[in-house]
Parts: structure tokens; sequence; C-alpha cells
DNA sequence: ATAATAGTGTCTTTCAGACAGTATAGT
DNA sequence: ACTATACTGTCTGAAAGACACTATTAT
């Protein structure tokens, strides 16, 4: 087929490609950050209780404007010849040092004002990784890389019915605590149901010690972790090879924020699992038997 | 708090931004794809026969290189001053006349060479109507946009197993029919599991007739549109007002591809309707009682 | 009368919730 | 011995699956 294709203006797409000028059109910036999930263990007196686990969050303080000494998700601008996912990756390494972790991609930003330098479209990831591969006192010593502890509560709630729906107002407010400081920026999420229409939007209406818009990623991110929690594996990410069913029950309870009943819980996670010959001892109290993730469970063919 | 703050090079905010020259570093497009799905009803034969009902999707017929000739996605380029979902909504508009429907994010795509012109990271919306409110043949007269039926099928499946994980492979077959031609995309999704890391990842292995990496998004949004109808309420989006269960439960069948039982299906969906004072009638059978989607059943608070 | 749907009743099965009870370490 | 956890057994209740049955209409 010698026939060559060309265009209304009589183009081939040599031609084509060779006219086009991409400079002449304005283009935004694109950035990814990456939202950084852990749990580890808080320090306990009592040596026959088990540690507490909490969800821990990695932030960096911004050391340039805008919004400098602020805190906000590691990340930076994409390569112009790197995959997105690529760039993610990337930053993820350039911050925590690991290669291969849970990155899923979250949501991408991109409100006209969200950087005063100039338009930013962000696109958000997040990494789940298990705290017993890094060192999680490493971040504290460096002065611009931290891991916060992380809690969301409900601040307050509204809904409002209109002629043809409603709306709900909810205000989440964060706490992400460090040794020396806390942050404590509100997001509100909005449902606008008007007929037939949806409307769903998460905004940041009081920063808090938080850059840009990343207190929505967190909450957002928060709540597509909870979601997923409960019907994927998840949670898995966050554990190191080897752990107690008990440990991955805290797990699920600090992500689902309540407690759940240990019989149930061993029952419906069971088939995710596999029974090793390894046991925990040392505890002040009955050993318990190491299990390990059981990838051969799902995708089943 | 007279006192300014100043960055390393000692610049205050107001200098930085003045010095700032957004045209020093390259950067990509941004385009917004609209994944615009709707059910409507196929024609029947018989007069007692309710007529069965088909999921589609819109693609408009690229006029231009890349990809001339090709079917795309409704979508263009953001404009600088219009926020991310704003520019859906828009392009929403322009193709489909609707202002108020379901709108979400759905993912970016962003491979370095995913257009042959320059960077393009492309922001996929997924938007849900109600085939009542339009007109479906509109779209059949113009010459460059059509709606398309939709049906993916799994065509193979491949899980080889590695030291410490295992890689799988599905290869779906799409099929997007029209009255006088037929797309069959490859979308291939892998999934990498190496110890503690797990990479999902959609590929068009095969265009078949769609422009760029759009088929990638039909496939996704799909399976994201399946999912969301198990949890969620959000296949109410392509109900129009007033509909019988058995029309809902069509649409439930359709989006989850497989038959459910009329007694359970009524049983679970039950708090999520509110019966009117309507009825369906002159249809060669039984009368049915016209229902509405309740919203108050959600967001209690 | 008939074909096709509308709508309900109920038995079975499955699974989560609840809670008690036994076992086992370290100090 | 005591405390805190490990782990299992079993009752209960709620909800999904399965299926049968009656009612209703336009032709």
């Amino acid at each position: 087929m010698g026939e060559v294709i060309r265009n209304k203006k009589g183009q081939t797409e040599e031609e084509f490609l060779r006219e086009y000028d991409a400079a002449k059109y304005p283009s935004p910036f694109v950035t990814v950050d990456n939202l950084i999930f852990t749990i580890n263990n808080k320090e306990e007196e009592n040596y026959r209780k088990l540690p507490e686990k909490e969800l821990k969050v990695l932030l960096v303080k911004r050391g340039d404007f805008p919004d400098i000494g602020a805190w906000a998700l590691p990340g930076g601008f994409i390569e112009m010849d790197e995959d997105l996912k690529d760039a993610a990756k990337r930053e993820l390494f350039e911050e925590s040092g690991l290669k291969s972790v849970y990155l899923e991609q979250l949501e991408s930003l991109g409100r006209v004002n969200r950087d005063k330098r100039h338009r930013v479209i962000s696109v958000a990831y997040m990494a789940l990784i298990d705290s017993s591969t890094l060192d999680l006192k490493a971040g504290d010593d460096a002065d611009d890389a931290k891991w916060f502890s992380l809690k969301s509560e409900l601040a307050s709630t509204n809904k409002e019915y209109t002629e043809t729906g409603y709306v709900l107002k909810r205000v989440y407010k964060l706490s992400l605590k460090n040794t020396s400081l806390e942050l404590n920026p509100l997001v509100q999420y909005t449902k606008t149901v008007e007929g037939k229409s949806v409307d769903i939007n998460y905004e940041v209406i009081e920063k808090g010690g938080m850059a840009f818009d990343h207190a929505e990623v967190i909450q957002y991110g928060l709540e597509r972790l909870r979601n997923k929690v409960e019907y994927t594996s998840i949670a898995f990410n966050l554990m190191p090879e080897l752990f107690t069913l008990t440990e991955l029950q805290k797990v699920y309870e600090i992500l689902l924020d309540k407690e759940l009943l240990k019989a149930s819980f061993r029952r419906k996670i069971n088939h995710l699992v596999e029974e090793t010959n390894n046991i925990k001892k040392g505890a002040g109290h009955a050993p318990a038997v190491l299990y390990r993730y059981n990838p051969k469970w799902e995708d089943n063919i």
C-alpha cells in the first residue's frame, strides 16, 4: 500500500509533525507528589503489653517559596523523558531509598492557582512501605524530611436539602504529629447532589502548616486506603515478611479505625496468609505463630 | 509581625516570583479526555419482551495527525485559566450538550511517547449519563462523533511464578460496535508481584482502530465502574428519573456482566429507591411500579 | 387463552458478630 | 502465681442464594 495518508491541509504525517511547533502553546508544569504511608510501633513501657501501632506519613519542609517553611508531600517536576510513574518512583527512591514498594496513582490536582509560580498540575501517588525496611529515625535527623503520625477526625458535618437534592459538607481535622511539632490542616469534603448530578470535591480550608493543597491529598489517600483495606489485600504492603496474626489485626484496626473481633478477623483473612514454621517468643506471654502473605490465593486462573 | 520572610538567596516572596521565569523550563501539554458511558435499549421485535440493554461509549474520529482516522475519547487541551475538572466539564458539554452529569476523575496517563507531537499528559475522566436525556441518533448522524456499544472479554490469561512472586498477564479484547464499524483493541493487564512489590499496569497491545492509549482508559474505566456498582449507588447515574426495578436490575446485570436473582436484588437495593405513584403500563404484560432514586438513604448524619 | 413479566414468600446456606473457654509463656 | 496474650469452639442472627408461587396485562 504505497498510498500516503494526508490530512485536510494536504500534509503527510511527516510534514505535519515537522511543522508542529510545540513552543507556540503555553503549557502547565507537571509534578508528581508521593503520599508515603507506613505503620510502626510506638514505644511501650509494660514489657507484657504489645506495642501500639500508628500510621505515619513522610513530609518534607519546603526550603523556598512558595509556602517556604511549610510541610509538603515529597515530590518534584517530571522529566520530559521519563514516564509519569517512573517519575514517582524516582522521587520515592530519592526520599526513602526504597525501590520496590507498592505504588498506586491516586489523583491529579489541577486548580488554577494552586501554585503561585506557574500553572502546575500535580499527579499524586500513594506508596505503602513496611517500616521494618527503613530506619524511621533517619528521616528524623534530617532537617527537611520527617515522619509524622497521622490521624484524621471528623470535625463537623452539615447537610442541607435543596429542591432537587442536597449539599453535604464534612470537615476533617487532620493531626500530623512529630516529636517537635504538630500540623492541623482542615480539609472539607463537599458532595453536591442536584437532581441527576453528583459532584464530589475536596478542598483545604485551613492549611495549618502544610504546603499547597497537600492536606487534601492526605485525606483523599487515607480514605482510599481505608476503602481498599476492606476488599483487597493492600494492607500486606505495610507488613514485614513475617508477622503474627495479632500484628496484622492491629494494622487493620489502625487503618479502619475500629476494633475487630479476633475470631472473625482470623476467619476472614485466613485465606490470605500461610503459616510458617517460625514462632515469635519472648514477649512475656504465650508465643505466636508467624505467618507470611500468601500471594497464591489471588488471581487464580 | 512586620518581619519579612526571605529564602536562602535573600529574596522575599515577591522578588522570588518576579524572577521566576516559567519559560525557562520545558513542559508537557496537558489534555483531558472523557470516557462517557450510557446505557440504552436495543430494539426488540417481540412486543411482549422487555428490550435488552447495552453499554455505550462515545468516541470521536480524529481528523488530523497523529492517528488520523482512528477513534478517540472526546477531549482536548486544558486552558491555562481553567481548573482541570472544569476542562473536563467543558469538553463534555461541547460533545454531549449536557452540563450536569456524574463526572469522576479516573487516572492520568503519562508515558513518554504516547503522542507524537509533544509530551502529553492526559487526565481521563469518566462520565455517566442517562440515555433518556440525549438523542443517541444525533451522534450517529455526525461524521465525527458516534456511540459504540462496548463489550470487553478476557482473551487470555497467563500466570508465571518467579522466585519471589509471579507475573500475571491478562489480555482483554474490547469490542466497540457501531452500525457500520467495529473496533477491536487489545489491552493487556500486567500484575507483577516481586516479594513486597506489586506493580499493576495497563497497556494497549493492539490499537484496533482506536487512537493513542485510549483503549486502556476504556478497560480501566469499565473495571472501575464495575467495582463501584457493587458498593456505591453509582449505577443510578445511568438511570432516568423514573424506572422500574426490572430496568434497574438489567442495568446492574449489564455492568456486572452476570444475571442476578430478582428477589435478592430487590432486597439489596430496596433502601436505595423510593416508590412513586406512577405505574408503567402498556407492555403486553403485568404493569410495573415506577421508582426513583432515594438520595436520603445515604450520608445520614 | 397465552406469553411474558411483576412481585412475594420461604427454605437453605453462608458468614459475620459475640463471647466464652483453654493454653502458654516471662517475670 | 499472675498477667497479658494466643488460639479455638460454638451459638446466634443477618443477609444472600435459590426457587417456587400467584397476579397481571396487551394481544
